[in-house]
RNA sequence: GGAGAGGUGGCAGAGUGGUCGAAUGUACCUGACUCGAAAUCAGGCGUAGGUGCAAGCCUACCGUGGGUUCGAAUCCCACCCUCUCCGCCA
């Protein structure tokens, strides 16, 4: 959530800024729950000290053997008004919470204004997409082709958004996550962690899944309550922090995961619906920084191009945009997305997405350092995919095609595919 | 699934109704002593919110939520979590 000073100190520049991503910040309802707050907090701070006075002086007339029978007299007047102004209390602080959580990120000066996907701006372009000398297929076809996709028993087994790999194109896919932890934790300094994939509702509070995106997700009952299947692995990894003080020499701490992400994708029926783009359960290798403020910028140019060196060593040509503010998500401050060519699309796809949260996550769960006077700061996060496997899995199969149906496997994965140059049809 | 124990400050560990945000130890910081260090001595040392230019002052927090009371770490209720043993189990 935004820093509730800055609201207090001026709501106007913070509704400008906010406007900017299409957000209507009621400037109006916030001060009025800010002047309701400030009296009624006031009130019963006031009516609880005079308790405690009262209560202290009680007790130490009682320990000397003197009559309290005046000072009961007045503190027994207390419990009934403050009760009511405590519960006040606990109501307007409720809502004041509930109005924070529903206010998206700033967006950072550098971020383009705009309202959607046109108006994002294209950063650079690497690598040269290939020119094929005959019809290209999409993934579908040629992973079909090859036995190694099976999208209809997928249904049978699960339903729709689903997928099924077999045999060199299901090894094809564990190289690849293999692959991707392995030159982020031996080569761009990160710890790999193996994460629950069930978490509690805190947890989707602090990364800003909840309040707002319940219905993108799955939940499942338990011990009378419920629990999220986690839509990415920045879920468990950046909460590690969560109601923590970070040690200012552990900056930055940097987090490799590889986890399974589930999306109920409730609001994307129709889109996507060929192949596996777009899928309830997919793998996705996740980038977690946990950084110092002065720090965020750079890291987040450095993450992206960890997650960018991925597609390097592939030899998957890409190109880097920066989200517009109409077209960030609602924690980001800045965002670059990394698309990548799909040349059965004949268009570049989202396969990575690189974001500074700045303190908007870190504020909601709590996460600190202790900075050089030793006061407790909020951290800036960051994440980012570094990559999403099954649309790397994609853009390897349809880049990497041969006319005869077969697939060239990248030279940076052999070494993950028992030295297998080319997968052909059984 | 069954039985038991327990949740207090970075850690350890007191505290069973009143002056307790909490003894004591330890860790850490500052100062004294020392050529320096160790040891010793003195002081400091939680988080959050509010208010104030500031020094400061006020409030909340002893797993969570409710209750009793003028007053709760302490009493009552519910829940959550952790640990130990047994059973089952990848």
């Amino acid at each position: 959530m935004l820093d509730i000073h800055s609201l207090r100190k001026d709501a106007g520049a913070v509704a400008s800024r906010l406007a900017a991503r299409g957000f209507d910040l009621d400037i109006a309802a916030f001060q009025s729950l800010e002047a309701e707050r400030k009296t009624v907090q006031t009130r019963t701070e006031e009516l609880q000290a005079r308790r405690n006075q009262l209560s202290k002086a009680i007790g130490q007339a009682r320990g000397k053997g003197e009559d309290a029978s005046a000072l009961m007299a007045e503190a027994n007047g207390i419990p009934a008004e403050l009760a009511t102004n405590e519960h006040r209390l606990a109501d307007v602080q409720a809502r004041m919470n509930a109005f924070l959580l529903a206010v998206p990120n700033l967006p950072h000066e550098s971020v383009p204004a705009g309202r959607d996907a046109e108006a994002n701006v294209e950063v650079r372009r690497v690598g040269t997409p290939r020119t094929f000398e005959f019809p290209v297929r999409d993934h579908v076809d040629v992973g079909t082709a090859l036995g190694g996709l099976d999208f209809d028993t997928a249904v049978k087994i699960a339903g729709a958004r689903f997928s099924l790999m077999k045999g060199p194109v299901a090894r094809l896919h564990r190289a690849l996550a293999q692959f991707m932890l392995d030159v982020h934790t031996a080569e761009h300094g990160y710890t790999e962690v193996y994460a629950p994939y069930i978490v509690n509702a805190d947890s989707m509070r602090g990364t800003g899944q909840l309040p707002k995106f319940e219905q993108d997700l799955f939940k499942v009952p338990h011990n009378d309550g419920h629990m999220y299947l986690i839509p990415t692995a920045e879920v468990p990894v950046t909460n590690i922090v969560r109601d923590s003080i970070v040690p200012l020499d552990q900056l930055p701490l940097r987090f490799v995961c590889h986890t399974p992400c589930f999306r109920s994708e409730a609001g994307s029926y129709g889109r996507d619906t060929r192949g596996m783009i777009r899928q309830h359960q997919f793998d996705k290798v996740e980038l977690v920084q946990i950084i110092h403020p002065d720090r965020s910028y750079a890291g987040l140019e450095e993450l992206t191009g960890h997650a960018e060196a991925i597609l390097q060593r592939l030899g998957l040509p890409y190109r880097v945009m920066t989200l517009c503010t109409g077209d960030m998500g609602f924690s980001a401050a800045k965002t670059y997305d990394i698309e990548v060519w799909l040349p059965g699309q004949d268009a570049y796809r989202e396969i990575s997405s690189c974001s500074n949260f700045e303190g908007y996550q870190a504020r909601r769960m709590q996460a600190r350092f202790r900075d050089d006077k030793g006061r407790p700061q909020t951290v800036h996060t960051l994440n980012g995919s570094g990559l999403a496997v099954g649309r790397t899995l994609v853009a390897v199969l349809e880049n990497y095609q041969n006319a005869d149906g077969s697939v060239t496997v990248p030279a940076a994965l052999r070494g993950y595919m028992g030295g297998m140059e080319r997968i052909a049809a059984a």
